[in-house]
RNA sequence: GUGGGCGUAGCUCAGCUGGUUAGAGCGCCAGGUUGUGGCCCUGGAGGUCGGGGGUUCAAGUCCCCUCGCUCACCCCA
């Protein structure tokens, strides 16, 4: 029936995503922040729509995602808004808007919206945690914003990932470069396919990264940028290249590694995972954007950091068997069989004690409670009937093997001590 | 936006060349055990066969349209 209703359906490209499987969301976003905090970054809430113009002078008008893929509306006041496409422009635009103190330093959880045609590894709602860190243009900056990514995907267990690196100068040389690799295509037009010839003259750069064999086999012997970079970008790339290596991270150079938004400068990477089959198998990606801030009308302040993909990330757990979850959300099952009140009571008291306790209602047949109990995934059930009631025990039955320890299955406890006795029992067992 | 694949129970799927009340496994509920889960046995609930139209004596099965899901291209997380 789900797949079948007309309505009331999450919309195209969107995803429900219900517990146990959540509870590797809270756990991939907790592990993310007390990683990145231990690094100086701080949690950033910025509104999930903007004014549009944040985006499209942030991430810029050639790019497919400003271009085609923004969910756009009109306000009911006439001003143009958009959800969010990705996490970088909204940082920058509360940056400007209230001048924090550099470095500035901060990390955020997110959902992203595109509109585009949902595949595997991609959706119309999608969401990301990442970090941006305003202020200096050191390279030590970028090894350290590499760094932290590549520590992240170590940490959840992700092995088979590859780190791509390029850098895609600035000001200076890139302008050069750019229409060096136009002249070049020029003369070759022909041979590239035909939805990147209108691009030679608006965005060149973006031809690298066809997949076509044509444009491919005609852009194999283009000169790379990494072979034109000014003195300074020459020697940022060299120290990000060298602390990298310092830290033992292996990348390659990928000189076709562009990306897709306008803003980036210097530094650019990309975290690929090849235990993915699908064809969408970039986990994460960033750079350096030392533009941005005076793109959008703010004073020149250089800036990198990455954006994580968090379905993608878990599709890669998925593929690399790691970060599994022990779906037990239940410690303790009370079974009741006097109506519910005396489970109402001490349940109430096991949590306020700090255990996960569960219950069922509805006055169902014990042998009914005690199958939720075990299907809870709880160590301990409590039983409370009439018997129990009247000579103020509990009896406390153990679910699993060795949940109470060879002391047998199941034990009498005097009802004011239960709680105690839950809590040894739990503890004792870690 | 473009193209391919697929829509039968909550889930995974059978259903041959159209033929009587549409099936299985798993899951769920209940009973077997008038206070004891997991294993086993028995029973039960649950389906407008995605929707609409057409062909036919007869359509889950054939044709058309439509909606949805999915994969891929483009691009990205």
């Amino acid at each position: 029936m789900t797949d079948r209703s007309p309505s009331l359906r999450a919309p195209r490209g969107t995803h429900d995503v219900l517990w146990p499987q959540s509870a590797r969301w809270e756990r991939l976003v907790a592990r993310f922040a007390t990683l990145v905090e231990r690094a100086g970054y701080g949690l950033t809430l910025t509104p999930v729509f903007e004014d549009a113009t944040v985006f499209r002078r942030g991430i810029g008008e050639g790019s497919d995602v400003v271009g085609k893929e923004m969910y756009e509306f009109v306000d009911r006041d006439g001003t143009t808004l958009a959800l969010r496409p990705e996490g970088t422009a909204s940082i920058v635009r509360a940056f400007l808007q209230h001048r924090p103190v550099l470095p500035f330093k901060a990390w955020y959880v997110t959902a992203a919206f595109r509109h585009e045609r949902p595949q595997a590894g991609r959706y119309r709602q999608h969401h990301q945690v990442g970090i941006e860190a305003l202020g200096p243009a050191d390279p030590e900056l970028d090894i350290e914003v590499i760094g932290l990514a590549q520590q992240f995907f170590e940490e959840v267990g992700i092995r088979a990932y590859r780190l791509s690196l390029n850098s895609m100068g600035d000001q200076r040389c890139r302008p050069a470069y750019v229409e060096l690799l136009r002249t070049i295509m020029r003369a070759r037009r022909g041979e590239l396919c035909e939805e990147h010839r209108d691009r030679i003259e608006a965005n060149p750069l973006r031809v690298l990264d066809c997949k076509r064999p044509q444009c491919q086999a005609a852009t194999a012997d283009l000169p790379h940028m990494v072979d034109h970079l000014c003195g300074d970008c020459r020697a940022h790339f060299d120290h990000v290249r060298s602390g990298l290596d310092d830290l033992g991270i292996r990348y390659v150079i990928d000189h076709r590694l562009v990306r897709g938004f306008d803003y980036y400068t210097r530094t650019t990477f990309e975290f690929a995972s090849h235990a993915i089959e699908a064809a969408q198998n970039g986990i994460g990606g960033g750079g350096r954007y030392d533009g941005l801030v005076e793109a959008m009308g703010g004073p020149p302040t250089p800036g990198v950091g990455f954006g994580i993909g968090i379905e993608r990330v878990l599709l890669a757990c998925d593929a690399e068997k790691v970060f599994e979850l022990d779906a037990a959300m239940v410690d303790v099952f009370v079974v009741d069989l006097t109506g519910g009140s005396e489970a109402r009571r001490l349940a109430g008291e096991l949590r306020r004690a700090g255990w996960r306790v569960e219950r069922s209602f509805d006055d169902r047949s014990m042998k009914a409670q005690l199958r939720s109990a075990d299907r809870s995934g709880a160590q301990l059930a409590m039983i409370v009937g009439p018997t129990e009631r009247d000579h103020k025990v509990v009896t406390v039955r153990a679910m699993r093997d060795g949940a109470m320890g060879e002391g047998g299955r199941q034990e009498t406890v005097p009802r004011a001590e239960v709680v105690e006795f839950v809590t040894e029992v739990l503890t004792r067992r870690g």
